[in-house]
RNA sequence: GGAGAGAUGGCCGAGUGGUCGAAGGCGCUCCCCUGCUAAGGGAGUAUAGGCUCAAAAAGCUUAUCGAGGGUUCGAAUCCCUCUCUCUCCGCCA
């Protein structure tokens, strides 16, 4: 959420930041609705002074025995505008709110400008893309023909987009997940959690996915949620609720599309003591997404799937830091790359291609040889104050004043996709897939996978 | 699932309709006293917002006692709904 007075005072010029990033802010519904705003919210204070001020005197009053009825009769009206008044003012900012809870963050002044991914700035290159003396194959076709990999199954346990592993290849894969929690929490600091997978439309409102990216969310209703009866005309009369937030919203629960959104929300509502910035937390989690509107895109393979493990960095630190935590975060997710002895490179998003919360953001692709292309496999973000804003997380800062945080987060990595890169990257002419050398030891050894005994 | 008890400021804890953003204590900050330490004395110490203002400072003002709604001139206090926490029983990985 950007900052309101900003948007006060400086308008045209956010407006402009926007634009850059393909966002029409709606200039004259704000200003009608904040001139609104202004109007109703001024009448109802006085109306609130005036209101509180006469019950002190009837108190006092009654205190001394007076009879209270001529100053009852002062306010006869008072009760019925206030009521109104309030009421507008409410539905002003509510609607002023929706505005903001939709508005994207604005883009740092290094962010490059540009109207679509092929904006995008390339920032550095690591490793040498291997070049292949047989037949090279992609993922799909090395993971099946091992037997260890098995999408058709998957369909029909769940649909398209899920993928069903076995053997070493399940093993190889929760051995990359366990060696980037040891690496992140051994070598960069972080501190392992372990969170829930099931979160609160306020926890994602507060790190953006609500209440514009709703579709993009697989959502749970909780177990005794009646609907039909719930919704029964005169059930209660908390009906009309005017604070812009459904009634209904706890009975839902959404599937967290990213662990970014239990760990940056471990600071909601917080005034954390300066002394322990910064936050860094790491956890591993499965992810889902709906993947609505990418139909058609990746349907092959693993790369696109509804449910999806990743491993997340977040950091919560002080404002002045974030800029710099964003290089080390970004080199804590490349070191896994490294590591892995996967070729990559680091692309510097432009305005167009950034996510709704990002003030900055850099993409780490992996070469995926099957595809000839680089490939998203950590995307790392300084979101600033914009989700600490939404979510009042704050620090106490020099001055002993709360102050908003800025959060960071960053993939440390995706692991299906890791897992599709090591297997196109690492295979050899026999059909066999060498594991890299860091990940032998969490597989007890084994050096390569292969073919499975048929028998 | 059944029965019960709770939720107040950084923490503890008082407060069952009025002048209460909230006693008291602890903690913290500043000052005084003390050779130092300890003890003691005094003052201060929530958050968000609005208006005035070019801005800062300041002033005025509103809201917030788990959340939302209601009753009332007036609600931390009464009523309703919900959430969460705790205790006991049952069930359960």
């Amino acid at each position: 959420m950007l900052d309101i007075q900003l948007l006060r005072t400086d308008l045209a010029n956010v407006a402009g930041l926007l634009a850059k990033r393909g966002h029409t802010f709606p200039i004259a519904e704000f200003n009608t609705l904040e001139a609104k705003r202004k109007l109703l919210q001024t009448r109802t204070q006085e109306l609130q002074a005036r209101r509180n001020d006469t019950s002190r005197r009837i108190g006092n009053a009654k205190g001394r025995g007076e009879d209270i009825a001529p100053i009852l009769a002062e306010i006869t009206n008072l009760g019925d505008e206030l009521k109104q008044v309030e009421v507008q003012l409410e539905l002003t900012q509510t609607a002023l709110r929706q505005i903001l809870l939709r508005t994207p963050n604005l883009p740092h002044d290094s962010v490059p400008e540009g109207n679509s991914e092929a904006d995008n700035r390339e920032v550095r290159r690591w490793g040498t893309p291997r070049t292949f003396n047989f037949a090279m194959r992609d993922h799909v076709s090395i993971g099946e023909s091992l037997g260890l990999l098995d999408f058709q199954t998957a369909a029909k346990l769940s649909g398209a987009r899920f993928s069903l592993m076995k053997g070493q290849l399940a093993r190889l894969h929760r051995a990359l997940s366990q060696f980037m929690l040891d690496t992140h929490t051994g070598e960069h600091g972080y501190t392992e959690a372990y969170v829930p997978y099931l979160a609160n439309a306020e926890s994602l409102v507060g790190t953006g996915q609500l209440p514009k990216f709703k579709e993009d969310l697989f959502e749970t209703r909780r177990p005794g949620f009646k609907m039909t009866e719930r919704l029964l005309p005169n059930e209660d009369s908390q009906r009309g609720s005017l604070s812009g937030e459904s009634l209904f919203e706890h009975d839902y629960l959404y599937l967290i599309p990213t662990a970014e959104v239990p760990l940056t929300n471990t600071v909601r509502d917080q005034i954390i003591a300066s002394e322990l910035l910064p936050i860094r937390l790491t956890a591993h989690t499965p992810c889902f997404r709906s993947e609505a509107g990418s139909y058609g895109r990746d349907t092959r393979g693993m790369i696109r799937q509804h449910q999806f493990e990743k491993v997340e960095l977040v950091q919560i630190v002080h404002p002045q830091r974030s800029y710099d935590t964003l290089e080390e975060l970004t080199g804590h997710a490349e070191n896994i790359l490294q590591k892995l002895e996967l070729p990559y490179r680091v692309m510097a998003l432009c305005t167009a291609d950034m996510g709704f919360s990002a003030a900055k953001t850099y993409d780490i692709e992996v070469w995926l040889p099957a595809q000839n292309a680089y490939r998203e496999i950590s995307s790392c973000s300084n979101c600033e104050a914009f989700q600490a804003r939404r979510m009042q997380a704050r620090f106490r800062n020099e001055k002993g004043k709360p102050e908003l945080l800025h959060t960071l987060n960053g993939s440390g990595l995706a692991v299906g996709r890791t897992l599709v890169a090591i297997l196109e990257n690492f295979q050899n002419t026999d059909g066999s897939v060498s594991i890299p050398k860091v990940l032998q030891q969490y597989m007890a050894g084994l050096d390569r996978l292969t073919m499975q005994d048929k028998k």
